[in-house]
DNA sequence: CTGAATCCCTGCCGATACTG
DNA sequence: CAGTATCGGCAGGGATTCAG
């Protein structure tokens, strides 16, 4: 709520109380969003899960300077802010998937915002 | 680049070569623009901002738990992007205003996309 | 008023080694 | 294969103090 007033453009939004709040805090949906894609390799896992499914290995192989401790922490974090969802293979030896939630997949648009922005400034 | 096929559901943007790029990249916009909103506060002083100039001291009120250490290096991170512009004002005491470059306004988009999926997640 | 300099503390992330 | 445990380096940021 902190962030509210971001709206600035948007007609019929007012400003409402929120948009006073004096500090970041947890239930600012910017916050929010920022904290779902806070940490190294997040965007670049999140980009390839929306390539499709992968496996933990598949994700290894494509972004090699990755190591496992952290992709593990990343899948982790990102299952628990309801990105993505884990699936155990009954495979042998044993595997697993991770695929975006559709609550994943709606960081689409988000990541276009911030690509688009990041476009039109290093063009400049 | 490296964050270049996020564009997944946009029809007629290639995956392209950059979609490959295996590790975190300054020059992939996301980065970029992650880059530029990084750190506490950032994106509560560009929302004060977005309302129209500040002084430091207008800032320093309006979010009184920032110090003025971490301020002065958000306006100076800011204006080093080219997201804010400084203006010295010839009064006494001196004082200095700090207004959005376009470039800043138009992160306007941006912070709503933000705010979007802030919302939805949590209201769900 | 608007900062810069310093100190300290915490959290992130990389490397390495180990487990089911 | 898919992780967890541990350690160490380094950068971020809060508090305080000093300067132009």
């Amino acid at each position: 709520m902190a962030n509210q007033t971001v709206r600035i453009a948007a007609p019929g939004l007012p400003a409402g109380p929120m948009g006073e709040v004096a500090e970041p805090s947890p239930s600012c949906p910017v916050e929010i969003t920022l904290a779902a894609l806070r940490g190294r390799w997040t965007t670049l896992v999140i980009r390839e899960l929306l390539r499709g499914d992968r496996t933990f290995s598949e994700l290894r192989r494509t972004l090699p300077r990755l190591s496992d401790k952290v992709l593990s922490e990343r899948l982790a974090h990102l299952a628990e802010v309801g990105v993505v969802d884990r699936h155990r293979l009954p495979d042998w030896p044993p595997r697993v998937r991770y695929s975006l939630t559709p609550r994943g997949r709606s960081l689409g648009p988000v990541l276009q915002a911030l690509w688009d922005w990041g476009t039109e400034s290093r063009d400049e």
